[in-house]
DNA sequence: TTAAAAAAAGGGGTTTTTCCTATAGTAGAA
DNA sequence: TTCTACTATAGGAAAAACCCCTTTTTTTAA
């Protein structure tokens, strides 16, 4: 039975030599090295046609190169390597730019090893593991009933990270090249869009999208 | 050789089931179980005393019953089970509270396999494992130099955490039973006393801190 | 028990935020 | 080209947030 090879991409040394200790105990499967972030992954591969793994478990959060740019860059140049995404949160907007980004799989990482072993099977079998929630997730996003307004524009999330600084509207205003009236607009735009009342509602909303990190 | 237990105390299963794999292939150490949160340990405690280990493995962010109340529990109740704090944040009010309820060791989960072994091996040799940093810290936080009024009040905490979210300060007022020019004065006390400039100031302070959760 | 410290509340003022409505400019679709 | 949608902008007003300074009440400690 062929062995299939496995890169992780984690910036946390512990779990990243955890799973490695894992990975190389499932018969099927080897870890070949691990990177802490995405440039390093990209140096890898770009050395030597020896470092392309089949299957990468890619963590989201990471420093210098997240995972969602790397999925796409290990999509774009090398669209036979499974990237299955591991993270520690279950965001619907990054679950779906990991997809988007071309990612196959998506664990969380409080999950079993013995589901960390089917997912990589089924991953190598079938090209694809998604638990039923993301399916759902899936399902939604494609039929559209995803509300469509709550894509932000590059622009309205520029303002909502400037408005999680203690900047004013008008400092604000000064740093977007734009009229503090304009600044207005945008933040009652957003207040009906997110269904906030003030600044502290378009703040958390920020945070909890991953939109602005404290 | 003496060989010691181990109890490892986190919600993350992956990782939980991932450090087990680690410290089982350590000569002197041995998992005695695992648990996902403070609540479960306890009962497991008093369930039987086979069940008390030399070490104890604590995450810090948990549901039900978090790191700081449990490794508090293990102190007053079974002062010989040594707590290691493991943690992905090195945020030093964190770090200070898990030392003040009695944590002997402090490591980031950023850490390699080698130094948690290393770690352990003091910890029940010397009673006692920190790095340079956490060293550091606790020389501050002892000589006093580090600012003494930044340990918040109950009241306060309770005030930042409504501030955080949508309510105005009137409704907040009306919350804590206080008129409103009483938060008037909250507000303005953790404006200098945290240095920052407005609500939003106090939002992130608050979250950064894990005052409050987004 | 009495003085000092801390918490709560009030007066009154300025700035910022929030809300509503309305109008140019501009790029793309019909 | 004309309609439409979107972006940028304004005016004006009310609410909320912010700031400083004083007084009363409660707690704490000597």
């Amino acid at each position: 039975m062929k062995e299939f090879s496995v890169v992780i991409v984690d910036d946390h040394t512990l779990l990243s030599q955890a799973i490695q200790g894992m990975v190389d105990n499932f018969e099927r499967f080897k870890v070949l090295y691990t990177c802490k972030n995405g440039q390093e992954l990209i140096d890898r591969f770009s050395e030597s046609p020896k470092n392309i793994p089949n299957v990468v478990l890619m963590d989201i959060n990471m420093p210098i190169m997240n995972g969602i740019e790397t999925t796409a860059w290990i999509n774009k140049t090398h669209p036979d390597v499974n990237v299955m995404a591991l993270s520690v949160e279950d965001e619907n907007n990054t679950i779906l730019k990991m997809l988007k980004a071309g990612a196959v799989g998506y664990l969380l990482k409080d999950t079993e090893k013995s589901v960390l072993e089917k997912a990589l099977t089924e991953i190598v079998e079938n090209g694809f593991y998604h638990t039923k929630s993301v399916t759902n997730l899936l399902m939604k996003s494609i039929s559209g009933s995803m509300d469509e307004q709550m894509v932000l524009k590059d622009r309205e999330i520029e303002f909502l990270k400037l408005a999680c600084t203690e900047m004013t509207y008008k400092e604000v205003a000064d740093k977007m090249f734009l009229s503090p009236k304009t600044i207005d607009g945008y933040r009652n735009n957003l207040f009906i869009k997110l269904n906030v009342r003030n600044r502290v509602g378009l703040v958390m909303y920020a945070i909890r999208n991953k939109i602005y990190t404290p």
